[in-house]
DNA sequence: CAAAAAATGTGGATTTTGCAACAAAAAATC
DNA sequence: GATTTTTTGTTGCAAAATCCACATTTTTTG
């Protein structure tokens, strides 16, 4: 057995540079959710001014979301692009979820697709404590679920840091080899002629759900009417129940209505009482 | 096609009880990292004094990991309790890693286990931007790695939230189809007998991986010498390396020489110049 | 090696957050 | 319905973080 000692010359007083520093941080927040100009100071051996202009920096290019007295992850943290690029629905979201979080009952099987409106859902299922068993390919609907009672699994397939997913051929073969309850989806448009999403990945894995799944359900904001995206992954056939905020336009009502599904709609009133 | 409108009656200026108000703000950081005390007040329509009363509240009780002017998600968030029950052993685990992540050359093929080792792994790999393929069964390690040049296939299986990895017969069968050229591993305790981890299913994915890669390499903090868990997933000889940032006890020293591992060890110097 | 440029540190005024005690309001209890 | 208990709001002050201008150090460039 061959012993090799390296020695780290670990300078106590060793600075890193400009960009070093500034990389480590963003790998810090990849794992931790907040950091402390405090602590990162104290760290790096840097005064806390220094620190505050790397955040600010950091911050100013979207990498990170900066607070009182640290920053936190965003965008690229546990949350990609898809969190901020429509953080303005998240009201719509979740009313969404919360209707959709009614079909699911006790001990039910259930396949729930990537995207920011299943997570929601995952929200609103995870706080109702449903104890259900779920495949999915989107790692923060695992990770949000499976701290409640429910029974997660994971696709495999190549992991897509943009939609915090899991995707490809793998993800589809292995979907195959179940059958489920219900699967939740959602679309990144929806037109007269169907259901839309941006990749042809993405599209793969809703398809092979809407095959596994006795009930299929599709979740969709209405800032997703008329809008149409690269590949159509399904027609409003597919659906057993169609959820959104919002009743469609005259033009969808009648393309629905060759369907049987049932369109559901969570409304917001306002009765300021 | 049926068209049912529910309305949900959200008062404008409606206030949310207090447990109400705390729970929500719990579901909250399962999806943000972090929220700011401001923002909540303004949301929940309730002075800043009651959310701080709120987030000290939730924080006494361990659920959540308070900040200057907000708080954000802890153990249980993205960072289960991994991340927390050994923190005082980052440094070494960081001194572990970075000698690890010297044995990978680009384009090479890897399988990384789960841990808080081999994150700290994946943060070093990620750093260098080392474009390379890895498989793994850990959440953390697929969503560090998969931010930089690296390819990512993420394991199938049951996600286990206290290991923030999945894990089970699934996972196994799945590695089975990869031939990979090093496997980096961690272990939850090493004496003379061997190496030890605390869950059946934990073991049964290290094992795997053993099998599945050229070279093996064993990441193990000085801490874990002399610890024995519930399960033995491997001897020494499994290993072609094994990388630790302390030298181990004699006993431990008389077991390895019968295997043919190299020990690498990543010292730490105090040359304060 | 010297000059220029960039990055970092320092100190004090300003703003934000925190803390604690008390008042006010709401909810629960009898 | 009055009283007790709980919860929430307010105020003043202490502590922490920010901001800004400028000094100092480090790095780059010729």
């Amino acid at each position: 057995m061959a012993v090799s000692t390296e020695t780290k010359s670990k300078k106590r007083s060793g600075k890193f540079k400009k960009s070093e520093r500034r990389k480590k941080i963003l790998l810090e927040l990849k794992l931790r959710p907040h950091v402390r100009i405090k602590e990162l100071a104290r760290d790096f051996n840097v005064s806390t001014e220094t620190l505050r202009r790397d955040l600010d920096a950091l911050a100013k290019d979207g990498l990170i979301d900066r607070a009182y007295g640290g920053a936190s992850a965003s965008g690229t943290g546990q949350y990609p692009t898809l969190g901020e690029r429509t953080a303005a629905h998240v009201a719509e979201r979740e009313r969404i979820a919360q209707l959709a979080a009614n079909e699911v009952l006790q001990g039910e099987t259930l396949m729930i697709d990537s995207g920011s409106t299943t997570i929601e859902l995952a929200k609103a299922l995870a706080y109702r404590g449903v104890a259900c068993t779920v495949i999915t390919n989107s790692l923060p609907v695992a990770m949000i679920m499976g701290q409640e009672a429910a029974n997660v699994m994971l696709c495999p397939g190549e992991y897509l840091a943009s939609e915090n997913a899991v995707m490809g051929s793998e993800t589809q073969e292995y979907l195959q080899n179940f059958r489920v309850d219900r699967c939740f989806l959602g679309a990144s448009g929806m037109t007269e002629h169907g259901l839309f999403d941006t990749a042809p990945a993405i599209a793969g894995v809703k398809r092979e759900m809407l095959r596994c799944a006795a009930q299929s359900h599709l979740l969709i904001g209405s800032d997703k009417f008329g809008q149409h995206g690269l590949v159509r992954f399904a027609g409003f056939d597919a659906f057993q129940s169609i959820i959104s905020d919002a009743r469609p336009t005259a033009e969808l009502l009648s393309a629905l209505e060759a369907g049987q599904a049932v369109l559901r709609v969570a409304e917001q009133t306002n009765d300021p009482e």
